[in-house]
RNA sequence: GGAGAGGUGGCUGAGUGGUCGAAAGCGGCUUCCUGCUAAGAAGUUGUACGGUCAAAAGCUGUACCGAGGGUUCGAAUCCCUCCCUCUCCGCCA
């Protein structure tokens, strides 16, 4: 299986085959977006209400009105602009033709220099409602499928199954406890190395976490995804085009010097992978599972989850990533989140999966289900994975496009992806729900031969 | 970090001021021809945004030769800045 991509190659470029395609590697660094793109713009002025609807089922508030009216101003702009270019060619023109007197030489001469004047004016202000107008748009999020409930917050979304049995525990002790008594955590020491929030991971707790991350893509990539291991600082053309940028700027680690992101999850990365490209048609559905490291502020978070090892600044995880036909994107959402339930499954944690309203939904997402594992330590629930369908948001924004097999225009794919796991987290979760009275935790089967078949984590005595 | 080379259409590659959206070849598509070892012939072939049209086709305007700016009546072509890629050296896992 191969495809050709359609985009510009530079020379001196080499395409790399990967997966059977090729691919092309260019970095326009394109900082300005094509107003063409983003949420569609023609939706928006076709069906303004729609779009305001939709809109307004997130929260906080996205007007349409002011984009709608940049929209007009530049167009009529964009035409007057125009229009001026055509006379100034057409000048151009006569004097290539070569039998212009003299006299009407200097006239259109003249003119020409008139020309410019409007046009320089002409193309500040176009430029202008440009940028604006990709401002506006960079900053609306991805309207809510029909599907998704209407809810302010977490407590709109809706359960929609539970797996496994909640073990029963007298007494429950929370994952810290237990992980630092067993020599897996060591949280002082992490905060020495850099700050609340990192932790250094000891001996069993550092197995145990290789040992999760290889399973994980073991497991995903004998289900039929690909494993790849992109760059953990990106530019800030990925940050764009999946959606963390430019409305959440303060949410990621940045490299002062170089103008490159810290990933805050390899959704960034690997959804980038394709970007520019055309893909054929063929050559989809595209699976493909990633482990990074993980870095996000977690600005706003002050005062949650501040003990244990459920909210860091820096942590493990393996995602999944999909790249769709539109008419499929439904349906390959459902099947990767049995993928992600299936590792949860396999290492027998009881989880539940909620679909999340409107409101509490990621900026990008159209669709989103939570996955979350029961914490019998915390006695509730907690996020360790989420799913998202983001439909063709994605797609505009990272220029990510597939030539149908009718040989038609290039159009728009859908991208989803979802944690396949959290890795951290499910350490945790592992402690809690494998807890035995003495302090042992037992190691779930499947993990065994990631740990020279140890089944038993022991406190050190 | 030092030195050099380079960035043009699906690809290779011409093009140093108007006749260039851009030669030629390859590839793709369409048609024709031939039966013989798969070749030949002809034509066609980028993208985006607008206008015209009931719509499509067609016609038409504008932009795009890495990005941005400048010179000029006019820039792929000249000048400046930046980005990226490649090669060699240094350093380094």
């Amino acid at each position: 299986m191969s495809f050709s991509v359609t985009r510009v190659r530079h020379r001196n470029q080499k395409r790399t085959a990967i997966f059977g395609h090729t691919w092309t590697h260019i970095d326009r660094r394109v900082i300005g977006v094509k107003s063409s793109v983003m949420l569609d713009l023609r939706l928006i002025r076709e069906d303004m209400e729609k779009v305001e609807k939709a809109l307004a089922r997130r929260n906080g508030g996205f007007s349409i009105r002011s984009l709608a009216e940049v929209d007009e101003k530049f167009r009529k702009t964009l035409a007057e602009w125009e229009g001026l270019r055509a006379r100034s060619n057409q000048i151009s023109g006569e004097f290539k033709t070569g039998k212009v007197a003299q006299e009407d030489k200097e006239k259109l001469k003249a003119e020409s220099i008139e020309l410019k004047a409007n046009l320089a004016n002409s193309d500040k202000e176009k430029t202008e409602l440009a940028a604006k107008l990709d401002e506006l748009l960079l900053a609306i999020p991805n309207l809510p499928d029909p599907s998704v409930p209407d809810g302010h917050d977490e407590t709109g979304n809706v359960e929609q199954k539970r797996w496994g049995e909640i073990p029963k525990i007298a007494n429950p002790k929370e994952h810290w406890e237990l992980g630092t008594a067993l020599r897996c955590f060591d949280f002082e020491r992490g905060v020495k190395l850099s700050e609340s929030r990192f932790t250094v991971l000891l001996e069993n707790g550092a197995k145990m976490e290789r040992a999760l991350m290889n399973f994980m893509l073991d497991f995903h990539s004998a289900r039929g995804y690909r494993e790849v291991f992109p760059p953990i600082l990106v530019n800030r053309t990925c940050m764009q085009g999946t959606g963390q940028l430019p409305k959440f700027e303060g949410d990621f680690y940045k490299c002062a010097d170089d103008e490159l992101y810290l990933v805050p999850t390899s959704e960034v990365s690997v959804t980038n992978l394709y970007r520019d490209d055309v893909l054929e048609e063929a050559d989809l559905p595209i699976y493909h599972t990633a482990y990074s490291p993980n870095f996000r502020r977690e600005a706003g978070s002050a005062g949650k989850d501040t003990r244990g090892y459920i909210r860091q600044h820096q942590f493990n995880k393996v995602e999944l990533v999909k790249f769709c036909l539109p008419e499929r994107s439904e349906e390959e959402h459902e099947k990767l989140t049995l993928d992600a339930e299936a590792i949860l499954e396999a290492l027998q944690l009881p989880y539940r999966r909620m679909l999340l309203c409107a409101g509490d939904m990621g900026f990008s997402a159209k669709k989103c289900f939570d996955l979350e594992v029961w914490f019998p330590g915390q006695d509730k629930y907690r996020e360790i994975s989420s799913c998202s369908n983001f439909g063709d948001f994605q797609a505009r924004r990272t220029n990510l496009r597939y030539r149908p097999a009718d040989g038609g225009k290039p159009r728009y794919m859908h991208t989803l992806n979802g944690s396949g796991l959290a890795i951290g987290r499910t350490l945790a979760a592992i402690l809690e729900n494998f807890q035995q009275p003495d302090g042992s935790v037992l190691i779930p089967k499947v993990l065994s031969p990631y740990l020279h078949g140890l089944e038993v984590l022991e406190p050190k005595r």
